[in-house]
DNA sequence: TTTTATTTTCAGAAATTTTTGAAAATTCAG
DNA sequence: CTGAATTTTCAAAAATTTCTGAAAATAAAA
């Protein structure tokens, strides 16, 4: 048993790692379940191996079908639903990538864009400096979302190794 | 007051996306309290502000100078302790990047490949399945750690800038 | 339609994380 | 030294997040 130990290692991993960055844990585990599984899950194989409630397994399962990272597949003569977990690392990455900054990073950086209007007519140092510092963000965050627009309007699956080159 | 509104309104939209990623909120309203500070703040000036205690005030503090993003100041005369933020966005923000990828994506990448290495004799379909698994994001991650260090390595303050025109 | 299988929901319970605040430790001026 | 100011620690409380499980809803079969 010696697979099943290491694919127990990496579910246990990364649940944690997801836990640090603000994704829940069973919804991590779910996932690495699904990606280190050969074939279909049901929701109550999903239960079983990670020990969790039908509850917990249906919402985790349904967050990372709504991320659009696992799939749902019907098996001919079955009524259950089974899940599969979209196995293109760059693919997935992506997603949860891009999903997370609409949820999250764009309203922060409509706000600050707010701040920066309100406190740009804002003529003490005081003022200056916070409108600096606010808009300093502002920049390197856009900075950053050109870059990654670059790398991920690049054609083909080698598209950061051809980037590596390029930079070279 | 529209200044001080302005900036109570990013300390809070500050601590609330910490939250979101896994980054305590007083922490991260400590942070974006002294970056919008002009002045060096004490301990109580800032449990005042932010409406928390001593003890929480003093390990955020302490957190955030040990993460290297805010400084402390001696003012003659006075024996408490000032603290000033570092200013430039791309200091802190590489240094809460760098920080956070040793503390917690560096021991998953060395898991990873502890797996990696484990599974690499497993010569069933299943086994090579999960082994190609986790060996894809291994590749995916040290590539993208790559690019990370092409971009940090290279000099100045708009290094950004000047990899956006690169990749034109 | 009725029955049975399956999925979804969500109020309360449990677990985890964060915060408090007072005591202990430290620092420094006199 | 001594004692006051300041910082640090950490057990317990509070707040927040996650999970459970049973009931309600839905979907498919009989």
């Amino acid at each position: 048993m010696e697979l099943q130990e290491a694919k127990q290692q990496f579910i246990d991993t990364w649940g944690a790692l997801g836990s640090e960055w603000g994704i829940n844990k069973s919804v991590a585990q779910v996932h690495a379940l699904l990606l280190s599984a050969s074939n279909p899950m049901s929701t109550d194989e999903i239960m079983e191996k990670l020990v969790i409630s039908r509850g917990n397994a249906n919402m985790s399962i349904r967050q990372l079908v709504d991320y659009g990272i696992v799939y749902k597949k019907h098996i001919a003569g079955d009524r259950k639903e089974y899940f599969v977990a979209e196995k293109d690392v760059l693919k997935w990455a992506m997603k949860i990538a891009v999903m997370r900054k609409q949820k999250e990073l764009d309203p922060v950086m409509d706000i600050l864009r707010e701040i920066s209007k309100n406190t740009e007519k804002d003529k003490t140092p005081e003022g200056k400096e916070f409108h600096k510092t606010v808009k300093d963000i502002q920049v390197l965050t856009d900075q950053l979302e050109t870059i990654a627009n670059k790398l991920f309007n690049t054609s083909g699956g080698d598209l950061l190794l051809k980037l590596i080159k390029l930079m070279m």
